[in-house]
DNA sequence: TGTTAGCACTCATTGCCTTCAAGTGCTAAC
DNA sequence: GTTAGCACTTGAAGGCAATGAGTGCTAACA
């Protein structure tokens, strides 16, 4: 069965009227608000039609029609009105990035929150995966009691740091020269190259040989995500749907944004390609609660990625919104990360 | 009125059954399973009398009895059987300690997370001060783009979220000049000292005179607590407790915890003098929950602060075992911490 | 004077019934 | 293809009686 516009248009209003309402959408509400030249009579059989073809349900023969995951698919392709953000939440982005200083950490959180502000979900953040970063500076800190604090710094200022074990006979000044070595070495590589250097061929490097191995060692720590890049903000936003005023459905989304494995499983997984990404129900994750959607996108800007931000709720998701959020926050990211590289060109140039 | 041996016994009984129960407490329940000695009808006259000392309340003249939070109070101080953990929860203990290295913030989320998985409350834990912490190195590494990264390490922690703006007067090498006077004039102070050097005496720093200032704006916000040092562990672990069936005790609850500011509030206005400290309902704390009780223990070894740990969950608490594993979970902590000390000693020794 | 049996009373819970309203599907007419 | 009309379904809400747990009070007892 082919869909023709009318019923497009229906299942748009349907789609509207139900992310709207959080109530089952009926015949007549339709075409006393929306479709004035139809009887509801039209509109039932149409209705009808689109439950066969698996857009919408229905809990009961007397409550109205619900959309299925598969209606809000289509919705977001085709039907859904692409809003802009008003001035007010505009300016509220501008803002909020207007003073950021400091390192990803920070810029992370910042983000989570803006987002979680304007679109009244629980945002979730990634950071970006920093395996392509280059590798600018690498400083082994001795500290005591026999050991070292290796700082890593790369490009945007994402640093890692893991402590290292210092063999009893190394001296401070030891430890120094261990530590202009590894930044000869290591400097200007990105993360995961310098990962791949052989454990084997260390064995030339004499009394750092166990310093250098566990330096690789730490390097292999860094191809997931630490737990410090995954951010939540706005858990208690829930509680403004009417969805998580059942005590289940609160539950099972308690237990998801409380691991952050869950949260980099679900939110991880993505295609760079596509900048928007868009997952309804239990159908698309394995740990995803059945009624919940994530819209994540995936930030970058001046060829660097800056990870990955989205919100996470009920499947009855205002997309328009929220989508509008996310490509409006990345505009602002990109222009402020290019501006302040445009910026630092320019002071180079004079 | 005195309160007499029976009313006691009543009383504990009353707190000890609806502890376990989360269900009133009647009269015949009491004489069934504990008081069988007298009737109930004198059960009865005690409980109408226990009432009226404000150590009961009933919801229905039909409805059993429910301990106020003023018999909760004494039960804490006077009743209650202090229990002893089991060996296997002392083993979980020691486990869970067994190969901690690392800083202070790794410390401070594996004791939340094993207080948390042995009372089956959620969480809560506010890393120590870092005021008193001698300064054991400070570094500057450049990390270009004008700016440079202030690295604190101090006898259990690392300071590392700082960046300082550098003149672009200044290369490399003269940050690590920077960095190395840096290091003669703070080592071994106190954060809390360091932070008080005048600013204006540092006008004969010349060209590091800015640079100078800023590390000290820099160390003035380590006065607060910082939000990685708030954590919390077992969020949804309030699911296992029936008063979390009500969707209005879960969002207090919730709007509680996830905000750090409100977590170091409650958390943090230890008296240092008693090691166990008990706050029950919101009379005790404008930022609590009227339903919440929070038990939490302040930490210390070897003259050193390790942090204040503690549960927040019903007040219809299981206090003795939250009890008993904040005072074994401190006994691990303390002999980890005093055990290394020795062994370092000894080895110094040698 | 403290304890207890007995009994009337209170009140939440449960199940059952009715009524009500919303919404649908179907049919026949347009 | 559209629509008016109507029977049908179903959840929500309200009333009502039965149930049962638990109390308070009184009078008798040791």
């Amino acid at each position: 069965m082919k869909m023709s516009d009318r019923k497009k248009r229906i299942l748009q209003i349907v789609v509207d009227e139900y992310i709207n309402s959080a109530v089952p959408v009926s015949s007549k509400a339709i075409t006393e608000k929306h479709l004035t030249d139809v009887s509801s009579a039209t509109v039932r059989n149409e209705l009808a039609s689109l439950e066969e073809l698996g857009y919408l349900t229905q809990f009961h023969t007397s409550g109205g029609r619900v959309p299925s995951p598969q209606a809000y698919r289509f919705y977001i392709e085709e039907l859904m009105q692409r809003g802009n953000l008003s001035s007010a939440d505009l300016d509220y982005i501008s803002e909020a990035f207007s003073n950021k200083t400091g390192d990803v950490e920070h810029l992370i959180r910042s983000v989570a929150n803006v987002i979680s502000d304007l679109t009244d979900y629980t945002s979730v953040a990634v950071g970006p995966n920093a395996e392509e970063e280059r590798i600018r500076s690498m400083t082994l800190l001795p500290c005591g009691d026999g050991r070292a604090l290796l700082v890593i710094i790369t490009g945007s200022r994402i640093l890692r740091d893991n402590f290292i074990e210092i063999p009893e006979t190394m001296s401070d000044a030891d430890v120094g020269n261990a530590s202009s070595m590894l930044c000869k070495l290591f400097c200007g590589k990105a993360l995961s190259e310098a990962r791949e250097v052989e454990t084997a061929a260390l064995g030339e490097f004499g009394q750092y040989r166990q310093v250098m191995a566990e330096v690789i060692e730490a390097l292999k720590s860094y191809a997931r995500p630490r737990e410090e890049d995954i951010v939540l903000a706005g858990a208690e936003k829930i509680f403004n749907h009417p969805e998580y005023e059942d005590i289940g459905n609160v539950k099972n989304f308690l237990s998801v944004i409380s691991s952050k494995d869950k949260i980099a499983e679900i939110v991880g997984d993505e295609d760079d390609e596509i900048q928007i990404n868009v997952k309804i129900g239990s159908s698309e994750d394995k740990d995803m609660p059945d009624d919940c959607s994530v819209v994540t996108a995936t930030y970058s800007a001046g060829g660097k990625n800056l990870g990955t931000y989205g919100v996470i709720g009920p499947i009855r998701m205002d997309y328009s919104k929220v989508i509008a959020v996310l490509e409006n926050v990345g505009k602002v990211l990109e222009e402020l990360v290019n501006g302040k590289n445009k910026e630092k060109k320019e002071k180079d140039h004079e």
